[in-house]
DNA sequence: TTGCTCCTCACGTCACGTGAGGTGGC
DNA sequence: TTGCTCCTCACGTCACGTGAGGTGGC
């Protein structure tokens, strides 16, 4: 396939898909024409690239950890590196959590505000 | 106080704040001298700025929603958008939920194969 | 006077977005 | 031949990081 079709199927952008390529990420044969063309596993490989990204690593990271993820082998310290990137994550999940906790009260608070009628305009001055 | 303790108070970096005040997230008084010099509220303001942008809204976003947030008054229109952030904050954390159990999976692969011993070096090559 | 903190440019970074100008392949 | 897709520069963006060179205030 062509990274159009790719682009498609995984819902990322073509130039992702090159920035991706650029850092070592993802491989792809290449048309006499110079046109890249992916396998179908590519697929996965991005979605997999995707989540990772999602999980907050790194372009370097994510080189270094990808052969080992995919494969299901790794080092000793590559696993160290897994699960600190496991915990880090898992902080940002609480984290995210307390913020969708605290953006409920806002939204319970002004929708309350709202019904007794008091609107909020443009107020950013400080003091007068 | 001046902009070091409010960022040792808030763990943000002083560009960051400065960074803040250029978007017109945060405002600060000045001394005779140019230093910039904060309110005691300044702190929980940050704080607040800080997992607005965790939450994974924009400068221009936090700039619009950051009055109508701190004093619990929204017009219909805002408190539409800040539902519409709420609700991808809610998919972000699924995302992530999911990503964290196939890291998960990932790393108990990857130690019952270490303890079969079989170690990954870089094997970042594709085909010979 | 000595330190420590602050100031303003201004360029660098990361993961892409977005044209500009040209080519490939059904 | 006409479209649609692809290519490579190369500059822009967002939320800062990081010096460079100079000043403020206990």
């Amino acid at each position: 396939m062509r990274v159009g079709e790719l682009a498609a199927r995984t819902g990322v952008s073509v130039r992702a898909l090159r920035y991706y390529e650029e850092q070592g990420l993802l491989t792809a044969g290449r048309s006499p024409g110079g046109q890249r063309h992916y396998a179908r596993g590519a697929v996965d490989r991005v979605v997999l690239i995707q989540r990772l990204y999602a999980a907050g690593l790194s372009s370097r990271t994510i080189a270094e950890l990808l052969p080992c993820v995919v494969d299901g082998r790794a080092t000793p310290d590559l696993l160290r590196r897994l699960q600190t990137e496991r915990d880090r994550l898992e902080g940002r999940i609480r984290d995210l959590l307390e913020v969708r906790d605290s953006l409920d009260g806002v939204i319970g608070a002004a929708a309350a505000n709202e019904r007794t009628g008091a609107p909020c305009e443009r107020s950013t001055r400080v003091s007068p």
